[in-house]
DNA sequence: AGTAATTTCGACCTTGATATCCACTTTAAG
DNA sequence: CTTAAAGTGGATATCAAGGTCGAAATTACT
């Protein structure tokens, strides 16, 4: 339901997110988060596009997050690389003089304002404070950034 | 989110559901729901490997359910045509050893599973029985299926 | 300042999936 | 046996996914 254009630009973006401030390379994201480099740079620039990040060129160069984590949410994210565009008017409906969609296209149009409702109120930071069951991220993450705390493993 | 065939496999089996028991042809689907009728056939395809149609060939010949109005859901449509896949495992985790997704997948798979259950608690005898401010279907219809009603009209 | 190294940016190219059309074959009714 | 239908396969177009490569920008080092 999801292209996978949308799952790499919420990882790439959650990779910024879980880094220090310091911009990060396009080959950085793609190694800590397991996406095809050369669509990455794609990926990133639609994000640049969508003003979730700031790029900046040349040595030190990479990309950085416009905003903080606690004010990007995914509906954001989603939306600067694959717009939810919702239902406006039953394509059925020839001439659009009714404001009323068909019970069919409310239906559809209901589930895209769910997904909508439920992205746009969750944000980076919600996602990177829960406990994280996920083990390559943070392997990935501290090989590259030694900063990064250690997941809180229960110590058996 | 969803694709152009979704909307034409709703269209269709909503269609058969409007009609009298009837075979329903290509044909007459494809104008009363205003779908390109040489990809209808293959949409109509997918419903029939999907078991929600049964088909019969020749003079007379043409489309009808399988099952009930009652029975038939938007999900049941949608994974015949375009089959909803939940995320099983984080796809960052190479290993599958645990179960528990990671808060980003959670997140995505939570979004599916709305959608999931709001299509699986709809079914199509629900669609028709709202009153339906779609003027096309209505006159559609009855240019073929005398039998089926007008709509109720607010007699101004 | 000049140059080399690093990195994004942008423009093409390939491949595969989706959407659409058309012609031919098969099946069934009369 | 004719006719009306679905079924099937192939041709085509468009879009998404991914790759390649060179140009432009920026930093670092003489």
């Amino acid at each position: 339901m999801f292209s996978q254009t949308v799952e790499y630009a919420m990882r790439a973006v959650l990779a910024l997110a879980a880094g220090d401030g310091a911009p990060m390379t396009t080959r950085q994201i793609a190694e800590t988060m397991l996406v095809p480099q050369s669509y990455l740079s794609k990926v990133l620039q639609a994000l640049v596009r969508g003003g979730l990040v700031y790029s900046t060129r040349g040595l030190k160069g990479g990309f950085v997050l416009v905003r903080s984590a606690e004010d990007i949410t995914l509906l954001q994210i989603l939306n600067s690389v694959n717009p939810l565009q919702r239902i406006e008017s039953c394509p059925l409906d020839l001439d659009e003089h009714h404001t009323a969609l068909c019970p069919l296209h409310r239906r559809l149009d209901q589930a895209m304002a769910m997904v909508e409702q439920a992205f746009s109120t969750t944000t980076l930071a919600e996602i990177l404070s829960e406990e994280n069951p996920c083990p390559t991220l943070q392997t990935q993450l501290q090989k590259l950034l030694p900063s990064v705390p250690e997941p809180d493993k229960k110590t058996d």
